[in-house]
DNA sequence: TCTTTCCCATAGACGGTCTATGGAATACAT
DNA sequence: ATGTATTCCATAGACCGTCTATGGGAAAGA
């Protein structure tokens, strides 16, 4: 049914792709995993819905800014790894320097000087 | 024609409420001259353009969260004249924290202690 | 008169996120 | 052995916010 009227966001819209580039920029993961550490990392706040995660997997993939092939997990779990191209290092830093650039301006109408 | 390859964002998704009932916070504004507001004071970073802004200025209206009344402008044209009500000085605080809350979220993960 | 600026407004495309669902394999408890 | 929780992948469809494109009108200034 329908609809959940929606108080409370997973994750700010539009840096999915960059936390994901970001987290493989540590290590090569699977997309389990890549969810795992973000929620952990952001204590619980941003949460990556599998519904949104695979989506934009393959959004990247198909961008060239990742690559993946299947391997065995930890838990002996067939599971299909994820590692940044150069490319994705390269997207990964202009994603970085536009967010921040946002923030900052954001920042500045919701507190400016008086 | 059609698109255009959005290295670009005009705004970060999901922060346009919350920017126009900021700006209304502090004064009674026109539509344009809550864009322009926007505009400046964030130093010409953040773009809200005019199919952005009247939606969500129907959006915040439909909620209860602005009202407005035709007016004559400061240049003698007739505009439409946005205040905040009780309501919408509520949900900007609560969007003011979980704005907050997403954002130090976030650069949890940007930049974990090593 | 012409152009610029101010101001409102809508339609349609686009794209990202969420809900919901399904499946399969391993680990673990009973 | 049986059932349940956990790990892991994946897709379909709804939903919604933003952008592009477009239209119009009224005042100011050249």
């Amino acid at each position: 049914m329908g609809k959940k009227r929606n108080g409370r966001e997973d994750l700010l819209p539009g840096t999915l792709d960059m936390l994901i580039l970001k987290t493989l920029s540590r290590q090569v993961m699977h997309g389990y995993g890549i969810a795992d550490h973000i929620r952990q990392v952001s204590a619980d706040v941003l949460k990556v819905e599998e519904g949104s995660l695979y989506p934009a997997l393959q959004r990247l993939q198909l961008q060239g800014l990742i690559k993946s092939e299947w391997r065995q997990s930890a838990n002996n779990r067939r599971a299909r790894y994820y590692r940044l191209t150069p490319g994705g290092r390269r997207a990964l830093g202009e994603s970085e320097s536009s967010f921040s650039r946002l923030i900052e301006a954001s920042a500045r109408v919701m507190k400016p000087a008086t």
